[in-house]
RNA sequence: GUCUUGUUAGCUCAGCUGGUAGAGCACGUCACUUUUAAUGAUGUGGCCGAUGGUUCGAAUCCAUCACAGGACACCA
């Protein structure tokens, strides 16, 4: 399989001529004082030296070599570490007797990882660089790298060769460096408001908290399945009813549902739960929330996505029936009768399944006219009970539930409510979707009796919401597939026997 | 899941209506002590995604499959 290839090949030939120089390829004897970033800050001063050097300041630096210019008795090459890239000039003259020609010139290459000693200096060009006096191999690269200018632009070899993409082009490590900063500032957020981090069960014998189809998998000793989690929420609100007032959980979930640019296998969230507080105590965290993250990522407060921007000043908030004929243009007579909607559709040529209720399809008219359409930052209010199995109903009207969702740049961002505290219709409306999965709809909620057990003993009124970390990601990296916001996006194995293979 | 567009050297890409496969970079050799995608000379490098079919002849036409990108459907 492996090293066939005759540039490996021809590569593996020069670790051999270096070991029998007496060069170990894969030393791990590394010297490195100082990074190329804090080089370069700490000579900006070189400029205004005699001759624009000095010879008395001493630096080693390490990085992999990405360009290399040999001409004759001297060379440029640039150095790359985690932290920038740096130019360093090596002369024949400088190494010792030899080494320059037999070793240098012939046996080191783009792709090494080198180490280098020497003082700071600026070229005839202009451009601060390093003068060396050492120079030592610490990793031979055997294979070799893609192509210097154009690098590697093949969608599938980032995806599944994510070191390429990462060595090959510095701006995808800026956006996991941000991706980083989110989930760590979001985690001091919440931190600072007093919520307390917890863990929860990956893999749960009811796939409770959310609609969706589960990942099954087997436990050998117990001889029982578990299903990969597809929300932490109803553990997470087993801990309020144990005395918690304030806990997040920041992790995957796992859903088996169909990929495309928005949808990976497995996502990221925060959920967080917060006792004696309602949906509008949330309206108020999530702005302040916005505003703590652009504080600290040094956003633009207008933020370009695409072609479009989105001014994060401007939070809207708007009742979702009001939505419907305010933003998307559905007449305001047909949004509370089933029959109108179900006609109103048909004559626009949208399919929807049979036995809908009113709830289903003014979500539909929702999710048709008004989703995309809401760009500024929109909390869309009073969603109808009939798709809020787990959300408390509104005390004047119980056809509609204490609940937000927000919504960006035409995509849901966040889902949060007042929680349903109420064991008792809390267990009719688990019931209710108990008869729609027997009717056929098979993302619809399983009876968890374990929960109406906990919240039998009482739960504090309790609000929570759930944001999806990759979909903002997506959103303050300017990025339009979930796939570039993700280290290792799921795909599909190459060759058909790997998908086919047994357990061991 | 459906539709659609791709898959040619390690990488980035050409290859017209079918006639024995091309460039740049990288790599080998030579020259070159301040280059910036260094330069100049020269050379090596390919089961044209896989399998069938049409044809005297297929990278090229057809079918099936695999993988990927995009759009739609479902979902977050």
């Amino acid at each position: 399989m492996a090293f066939e290839n005759k540039f490996i090949q021809q590569r593996i030939e020069k670790a051999k001529l270096l070991q029998s120089e007496g060069i170990n390829p894969y030393s791990n004897n590394s010297k490195r004082n100082t990074t190329v970033k804090k080089y370069i800050n700490v000579n900006s001063d070189i400029a205004e030296k005699e001759n624009k050097r000095d010879e008395h300041r001493i630096y080693t630096v390490s990085g992999r070599i990405k360009l290399l210019r040999i001409m004759g008795k001297a060379s440029f090459f640039q150095l790359e570490d985690e932290t920038g890239t740096l130019q360093i000039y090596i002369a024949r003259d400088n190494l010792p007797e030899g080494f320059y020609n037999t070793v240098f010139k012939k046996l080191i290459e783009v792709g090494d990882i080198v180490e280098v000693t020497g003082y700071p200096f600026i070229t005839g060009k202009g451009e601060l660089s390093l003068h060396t006096s050492e120079f030592k191999l610490l990793t031979k690269a055997i294979a070799p790298l893609p192509e210097k200018f154009h690098g590697v632009t093949d969608k599938e070899i980032r995806y599944r060769k994510r070191y390429l993409d990462l060595i090959m082009n510095a701006e995808v490590r800026k956006t996991f460096q941000i991706r980083s900063k989110v989930i760590s500032l979001t985690r001091r957020f919440f931190e600072d408001k007093g919520f307390l981090e917890v863990e929860t069960p990956m893999m749960h014998p009811i796939a409770g908290g959310a609609n969706a189809k589960p990942f099954v998998t087997h436990h050998n000793a117990l001889g029982i399945d578990r299903y990969l989690r597809i929300a932490p929420e109803l553990y997470l609100k087993r801990l309020i009813v144990g005395g918690f007032e304030a806990v997040f959980e920041i992790n995957r979930n796992f859903r088996n549902e169909g990929m495309d640019a928005t949808h990976n296998p497995e996502f990221t969230s925060i959920e967080f739960y917060w006792a004696y507080k309602t949906y509008k105590d949330l309206i108020e965290i999530t702005k302040e929330y916005f505003k703590y993250l652009f504080e600290h990522l040094d956003l633009p407060i207008i933020l370009p996505y695409g072609d479009i921007e989105v001014n994060f000043e401007n939070f809207q908030e708007i009742p979702l029936i009001e939505s419907l004929t305010t933003i998307g243009g559905v007449p305001a007579d047909i949004t509370n009768d089933k029959e109108k909607i179900v006609t109103y559709l048909k004559s626009k040529n949208i399919t929807v399944k049979p036995n809908m209720n009113l709830g289903q399809l003014q979500g539909e008219l929702f999710d048709e006219y008004v989703e995309e359409k809401l760009i500024d930052p929109t909390f869309i209010t009073e969603y109808p009970v009939e798709i809020s199995p787990l959300a408390r109903r509104d005390d004047n009207n119980p056809e509609i539930t204490e609940r937000f969702e927000l919504f960006i740049a035409g995509r849901e961002i966040a889902n949060a409510f007042s929680e349903l505290n109420d064991p008792i219709d809390q267990y009719n409306r688990f019931k209710g979707q108990v008869d729609a999965k027997e009717a056929g709809d098979d993302e619809a909620h399983e009876m968890d009796e374990d929960f109406i057990e906990a919240l039998s003993y009482g739960m504090a009124p309790t609000a929570g919401q759930g944001i999806g970390i990759d979909r903002l990601v997506m959103l303050l990296t300017n990025e339009h597939s979930i796939r570039d916001v993700l280290l290792f996006p799921a795909m599909k194995p190459l060759n058909s026997e790997d998908a086919n293979e047994e357990e061991i």
